[in-house]
DNA sequence: AAGAGGCCCTGATAGC
DNA sequence: TGCTATCAGGGCCTCT
């Protein structure tokens, strides 16, 4: 589901909503994600208080008061969603909770706090929930990637010098989180549509030109995105269960055999797979 | 040592 | 209440 633009979604309506706030109670259904949440993960958690979320790349990252942090990866299908206490439940004290979007299945943690918690869900279980001890430890979870596209490392310099000698194709460099972090594959096709890129070109072919246009594309589009509220193609919602909108601007993803959307073009949009990877371009102005 | 490919897992859909 | 194959927003690991 989730490229940085997802993710960002996903902090800034968890900030809304459980900013200064306890976690009173970790509940774990399942803990064979990605990686196998520990027995002590519950202890590590209660009772820390969320100073903020914050994100880098696709990792969301809960950091408490302490000092010390949760790192939440959604994977490929990961979904988080808040469930408010009704106040019906005030009343009777009852465990009954609002959840009009909550998933029947895969549920696997719940983190309460006083009058709300929010669920993580995740069906096929390729993300994780891992906690950091300190500033350090996360500086160093985070060591093999390189930067987002909207920060100022990502210049024309940087590419330059990371593309000598590279013949993998741009696609997938932009699929290689060491290279940049928080694109996806919906992005990287959608990114070299608007640079008039073939997915297929090798790295140290592309021209410096076309290295300003990857720069400035990934950066456009993304901020885009999350301005549309992310992109919900199958179940991608915000936490309160509402859908993005970026997909309604979607040039190449998935619009095989439909016209070329670029003025005057009048080619078609082809499937291809790279490196397993289904690629979405138009081989008549993407050449 | 860069780069390709397999694998972790469930669910939706298409084709038979 | 059909089966089977294919594909899906990610990232880590192994092999050459």
């Amino acid at each position: 589901m989730p490229e940085l633009p997802e993710v960002e979604i996903v902090k800034q309506s968890l900030n809304q909503k459980i900013q200064q706030k306890k976690i009173k109670k970790i509940i774990i259904k399942n803990r064979n994600l990605r990686f196998k949440i520990p027995l002590k993960f519950e202890k590590l958690l209660e009772n820390r208080i969320v100073k903020k979320v914050t994100r880098f790349s696709k990792y969301l990252i809960l950091n408490f008061s302490d000092g010390s942090f949760c790192l939440i990866h959604l994977g490929m299908s990961g979904t988080i969603h808040l469930i408010k206490k009704n106040d019906l439940n005030k009343l009777t004290n009852t465990s009954f909770y609002n959840s009009p979007s909550l998933p029947k299945k895969h549920n696997h943690v719940e983190i309460h706090f006083k009058d709300l918690k929010i669920i993580y869900n995740d069906p096929r279980r390729f993300g994780f929930l891992k906690f950091i001890n300190n500033k350090q430890a996360l500086i160093d979870r985070f060591d093999h990637l390189g930067p987002e596209p909207f920060f100022k490392t990502f210049n024309l310099k940087y590419l330059l010098k990371y593309f000598l000698n590279k013949k993998k194709n741009i696609k997938s460099f932009l699929l290689d989180q060491k290279f940049v972090s928080g694109i996806g594959n919906i992005y990287a096709s959608e990114i070299l549509f608007l640079s008039r890129i073939n997915p297929k070109t090798h790295a140290m072919k592309l021209s410096k030109e076309e290295c300003k246009k990857i720069i400035f594309f990934s950066k456009t589009v993304l901020k885009r995105a999350i301005e549309k509220g992310g992109s919900s193609i199958r179940d991608f919602k915000n936490i309160s269960g509402e859908n993005g909108n970026f997909q309604k601007e979607f040039k190449v993803y998935q619009r095989e055999n439909l016209s070329c959307l670029r003025n005057k073009c009048t080619g078609k949009i082809k499937k291809i797979s790279i490196s397993n990877r289904s690629t979405f371009f138009c081989n008549t102005c993407q050449k």
